[in-house]
DNA sequence: ATTCTCACA
DNA sequence: TGTGAGAA
């Protein structure tokens, strides 16, 4: 398949599906026309990268685990090299400081929504936005 | 509609 | 980590 419906499958735009490409994270055959082709197995290729690249994980290590990584669940433990397993156990500390910053965040939104719902109820109109919750990290 | 590159936030 | 512009 082209650029296109692949970008319509994945729900990701064809600009960032080439992103994808010059980081070494798929590497689509080219047509005669010097199009784009992309395999099938893709697709679910791509949702694992947007998954991986929501948890925070930088591309760098996405390409590195992603060779590792056949289908939705992990094969390749053969790969599990000392190195890959430092950097990964880096990533999941980093992840468990994200969660928190994020569970901060959440609480002070919610507790900002309790408050403004305590008072007023009604439609809060067009006033000036409050200023954003701790954005210490996330 | 697809390709590329350069530049920017 | 992504986006926009301009040209082919």
């Amino acid at each position: 398949m082209r650029i296109g419906e692949l970008s319509a499958r994945t729900g990701t735009t064809p600009r960032l599906l080439r992103y994808y490409e010059e980081q070494g994270l798929i590497t689509p055959a080219r047509s005669a026309n010097g199009y784009r082709d992309y395999d099938e197995r893709l697709v679910d290729r791509v949702a694992q990268i947007r998954g991986l690249l929501g948890a925070g994980l930088p591309t760098r290590i996405i390409r590195d685990i992603l060779p590792c990584l056949d289908g939705p669940r992990v094969i390749h433990l053969t790969g599990a090299t000392p190195e890959m397993i430092a950097t990964l156990e880096r990533e999941r500390d980093q992840m468990t400081v994200r969660i928190a910053c994020l569970t901060r965040n959440r609480d002070a939104i919610d507790g900002y929504l309790n408050a403004l719902r305590a008072r007023g109820g009604g439609t809060p109109a067009a006033t000036s936005p409050p200023p954003a919750p701790g954005s210490s990290g996330a």
